[in-house]
DNA sequence: CATGAATGAGACTTCATTCAT
DNA sequence: CATGAATGAAGTCTCATTCAT
């Protein structure tokens, strides 16, 4: 009676996503063929087609699951005591910013500025990350312990700044080491926002 | 006789180059069609390819230009005071990052994934870039004007860090004017240099 | 399952294969358009591809195969009388000489002059063929049949000169009719080795 | 009063048939840009196109050449011995049998299955040749000198198989030297003539 | 005469997607 | 569900030829 294909159904989308994300950060979406995917996921393109309707809803997805885990990421760090969570969440960046993450996310950046679907989603990733720091930095505000002389909004929007930059550089620049830039992050930061 | 003229010759170059980077701030280097750059040149697609071998050499050679054009910036803040270029700098950061160029200079750095050629003249030009501040922070260092707390090259890295941040910001974000923020720039440039 | 039938790929291969000799006997390599072979093959252009990387590749399968039918034909006639084995190769020659095989063959060599592999493959088939007939020549003098009055490698390189010439004319001389030539062929190569 | 230019505008065209010969010769017909020969002539494009109005018809001048100096050839050889001239003939053929002039032959064969007009020049040419060739085998036999066993003609085209042979041949092996092969020429014409 | 910029048709090949099995 | 053969539109680039200077 119960069909155990639900499951099985998720699984094998889950395995498509996790293949693409490594193929769009190595080579980009427009570079990636949908045959680099099915090889990726050990999967014939007849297969893949079955689960996803077009590279683009594959891309597409990706962008929406990094989405529900920014909201994921809030939701936890609401909780937390307002500069630990902003501390919390700069550490975590360091942490995700490694090449393929942070390829990935340009690639994400790219791609938005030619497909209105993907702009729609990383328009609403980028309000959720905005509206998620600005609480934070208003609550920080409110106990006293930062100083950003700017709103909420505006003082969210540079810290986005510092997220979006730092993964360019990543990015870009192979030279540079996050892990190694942890300290300095932080300090940026407690700059930025005159952290007592 | 004698009519070779290197001069209409490098201005049919500069011409497609300019028509190119409409095009690819437009639609990105994948997407835009090399007849997409003959008809914003205005020429056939058996003339373009006279001026350059390929799609991938015309992208270079504006990714090229780029880096000429931030020599000549850098060559030129070098003579000033340094607290006064470092401000003009961001100040001209603040007037180029219109729509075009942010999202002309999201598609080089994701192309630079792609591409080794193109990786090469973007590792190049950000060194130029890294080092030019760099200097300028030393210079402002040693003059009191700043107190970064961290070396010179670190701190220039990480005023790339806000330099990139805020060409994706202007990319991904339409509801980011960069001229509003004029001012806010300038605090936070202030505040991670710790300026007097 | 396992629905991959190996035959029915080498059977799809076989046609196209088939398609393209005749496109290049008629036209050429060079101005044998792949649309061409595709129509000939009754095929879209898309599946040509999944079957061969390229127009070359096409062609190169061309030589090969040829190659692999001189291998077998000299393994036969390796059990035959040497004398009966000579002559038969001759009068399949004039079988063979056809205008579609000749202008193919001419078509070959041609092509050898441009294309390195291509060049490889036909020099490996030469030296078959090369080899075969010397060993032909080689028992039919021991046997005493003929008195070439040169070493057998020789005798072979004058044989193949008249295979190919034979090619040429058939392919140059629309009047030169190889059928009604078999009798004065075989006098020739009688005549050439001094047959008793 | 008397205008330099139809000495010199003959000069131009026979500078062209030279360069052009010399890229058909490495490339073939249809693997040669116009700008190679271009290149190869010292001249443009425009000026090319001046002196000759396409490729096809370059190389039809070539091949009209060829045959030009054919009919002089044997309006020499047929003042001569007709024995001593078909000696010499083959012994001519030997010296011109170099990589480039086979090759070439090779090209021309090959271009005229595709052109109906190179095609035409080369029957004309062939036409001569046979003729040619014809006219001393029946000169030798009536003198006794050969005994061929069929009429004139059919002698003779069994030489021009030795002829388009032993061209084939120096394209196609690089290791066959025909200057090594001089004697063994003689020696196979003479029994397929059945000399005395 | 000479130059080389300009044209544009068309070639080969790629690749997302569909479909028969 | 799964396979991979099949499709065909579209893209980059080539090159013979023309033309303005």
């Amino acid at each position: 009676m119960r069909t155990v294909d639900p499951a099985k159904h998720e699984a094998r989308r889950r395995q498509i996503l996790a293949a693409a994300t490594r193929c769009f950060a190595r080579k980009g979406f427009g570079q990636t063929r949908t045959a680099d995917i099915c090889a990726e996921a050990g999967m014939s393109s007849g297969n893949l087609f079955h689960y996803f309707e077009s590279k683009h809803a594959i891309f597409a997805a990706i962008v929406e699951q990094d989405g529900i885990e920014t909201d994921a990421l809030f939701a936890e760090l609401s909780t937390m005591d307002p500069w630990a969570a902003l501390t919390a969440f700069f550490d975590l960046l360091v942490d995700l910013a490694d090449d393929e993450y942070a390829k990935l996310a340009l690639e994400i950046s790219a791609e938005a500025n030619r497909d209105e679907r993907i702009a729609e989603l990383v328009t609403a990733n980028d309000r959720t990350l905005r509206a998620g720091l600005a609480a934070l930095v208003e609550r920080a505000t409110a106990a006293g312990r930062i100083e950003p002389g700017v709103d909420a909004d505006t003082a969210a929007t540079w810290l986005t700044v510092l997220v979006d930059g730092l993964f360019n550089r990543v990015a870009v620049d192979p030279s540079f080491a996050p892990k190694r830039e942890r300290e300095t992050l932080r300090q940026v930061v407690a700059r930025v926002l005159q952290a007592n």
